[in-house]
DNA sequence: CCGAGTTTGTTCGTACGCTTTACTAACAAA
DNA sequence: TTTGTTAGTAAAGCGTACGAACAAACTCGG
């Protein structure tokens, strides 16, 4: 009754109006800020936590009270040194009491899936191949690898993520999936169903981009580039995934690149980013090549990405940019004449601080980003 | 103390943790809601927005209580028609109450300005030469300029809203304005403290973004490119600004387009947007040429912009790309260019739905624009 | 005309979340 | 032993939203 015009001001630039806000939403943020500050961190005080939340030691007794009696928390003991006052109980999050089930359904030859800790950490790795498998043979096979890795579980299983190629809407269906044979596969359902778990599906770049930002040392802004037999992108804008209208964010595959003409691309197009880039293309280019044509091929492809990506680093002001693929074709060479394209590009003075490399994830990074997407949906933690 | 694991997997969705929330945050949330609801509907009874927002009547009658009590909201009678039930009393925002003074600096020549009322309509108008000033004089006559306005307002002001050229930051600070001579020049600061009022400062092509979609019906994902003596772009996803790294986002006129040359740039390389597109250029090239000439120059240039933004429509996802600039220059052959060019070089599939317009708001964009920055930063509405 | 049904908006009591204040516990330093 | 500091808890209070119940005001059918 007594809100005054001025904090009607201040709190109006905060939160966007979307949906209605109870208390109970601020609280599972608030629990979620905990889990956050312990993830990050770890071992830290009650006292800790709500100096680096802002909230006060009473709230943070409480929701660490929740966090304790449904598992998540565990206290690990007193701090050591000698200090005046109370010594500090000590808090962590258990980081074996539940577990993470990851599936990365995007390889050409084969579905593989882990079971992670709350870390990230691969505990088991499972692996089926697809021998061709398309339609519900191929959702078949990913549920039966997924079923597979949780009878392996050893602690309660947080729940399943998994990272698709192709276009993947908010509800976890596969819209279009050409590899696979999948339109409008509705794979959060079916493995809901089957598991009765809590199931995220996204994008294998999208999973990546994720995974990048969680375990990968990335932060805010990033575009992660996986390049395969086909190319595709995931951006992570402020940490948030973007996905664009139809949900097609990333999937610059089939974007012309240059003005210079280019191979005919199966899309009918002519010059597409994959015709230059994708992995079976170099390969046989390199195939038939000398170690000096090599280098001008790689060169030559870094290159054609480096041309496509430009735009995009100037209309984001984009500071990261991450690879993924096979580090022999473009770990050396190829990254370093993309960056120096880009680099060209566009404005100097406005980013001397890009910076683009291969991820350190390697090849489990679609895995591990499944893992992110569990731990986000289910404990708001990354 | 008795929140089970699926409220919280459930409410972990939500919200992701980046400060502590309070419940008069949700109030303010709720708060902004409701004045949302009325802004963009108009003429609702206090049950009819308990109905849209999801709020209880209870708690909507209290929350238009302290708007009543504030002045943003006025109740305009009964509402018209025979039905069942006692008559509703009809709400609406009293868009008379408040004004708000947009200043637009981007011209090259003068520093333009107006007063609006909270519809965006605009009210007064009023316009400073340049005349080559620069520096602190630049500023002196934008502070000026906002003073002879504030004058003329005729109800109380809820905030002033400039849009600058150049690199913004989150503070209202511009980092670096080229043509006006500004380096770290603290406008927010500046007019803040000779005003008293609520600032916001942003660039000016992310002011006209929002303008586009507060008041040009564009929705979600939206770039807006401005083209003129300079060319940059304002990009809003999910209808929020995107700023980059260095707030550097959307300033595309120095990426080089194309890979076969072009006119040496001020900026040092060959072939930049602006060299393609600034109109200064333009107009020079359409001086001294035939109108199938003229149409040759167009349709290249679009072409240009075409080609610049195909990478950024495939990466984004981007559905909407609106235009700002001299009609006369880019409003026919230009766009129609521009549009068969990146629908040539992007998947077609993938969005059908893309268009590509010029706006309808003219050069009052950035006011409005800014008076969109007001409202938003105000109450929350837009 | 009158009662039944409907819709609106308010009042009252309740549940929840976080804060402030005040307390106890446990330590170091003088 | 005294003083001062820090950690964690307990109690009380305030703000926020909700459900239940109610009065007001209308339509409609008999």
């Amino acid at each position: 009754m007594t809100t005054t015009r001025r904090q009607a001001f201040a709190s109006g630039r905060a939160l966007r109006p979307s949906t209605k806000v109870l208390p109970e939403h601020a609280r599972g943020h608030n629990r979620s800020l905990v889990l956050q500050t312990l993830y990050r961190a770890g071992h830290q005080s009650r006292a800790d936590i709500a100096r680096t939340t802002g909230l006060t030691r009473v709230t943070v007794s409480d929701l660490v009270a929740d966090l304790i009696a449904e598992g998540y928390l565990i206290e690990t003991g007193q701090r050591e040194g000698s200090r005046p006052g109370k010594p500090a109980i000590l808090l962590d999050m258990d980081r074996t009491a539940f577990q993470i089930v990851g599936i990365d359904l995007s390889a050409h030859d084969a579905f593989r899936g882990a079971v992670l800790d709350l870390d990230g950490t691969i505990l088991r790795r499972a692996e089926l191949a697809i021998d061709g498998r398309r339609g519900a043979d191929a959702a078949a096979l990913a549920l039966d690898l997924t079923g597979t890795l949780l009878s392996q579980t050893t602690a309660p299983v947080l729940g399943i993520g998994v990272g698709s190629p192709g276009v993947v809407d908010l509800a976890g269906t596969v819209l279009r999936a050409p590899n696979l044979g999948w339109e409008s596969e509705p794979l959060h359902d079916a493995f809901s169903a089957r598991f009765g778990l809590p199931v995220v599906v996204a994008n294998d770049a999208n999973a990546a981009a994720l995974a990048e930002h969680g375990f990968g040392g990335a932060e805010g802004d990033l575009m992660l580039v996986r390049i395969g037999h086909g190319v595709g992108a995931g951006l992570l804008i402020g940490g948030v995934l973007l996905f664009g209208g139809a949900f097609s964010a990333g999937e610059i595959g089939h974007v012309v690149v240059g003005t210079d003409g280019g191979d005919l691309c199966a899309c009918g197009k002519a010059g597409c980013l994959e015709t230059w880039l994708a992995t079976p293309r170099l390969e046989a280019q390199l195939s038939s090549a000398d170690p000096s044509g090599r280098i001008d091929i790689l060169t030559e492809a870094g290159k054609r990405l480096g041309i496509a990506l430009a735009p995009v680093v100037g209309a984001l002001g984009l500071s990261e940019i991450v690879l993924s693929g096979p580090a022999e074709l473009i770990g050396g060479t190829f990254v370093d004449s993309a960056f120096e394209t880009i680099r060209r590009r566009t404005s100097l003075e406005l980013h001397g601080d890009l910076t683009l490399r291969m991820t350190a994830l390697g090849d489990d990074i679609v895995m591990r980003g499944a893992a992110v997407m569990v731990l986000s949906a289910g404990l708001g933690v990354s």
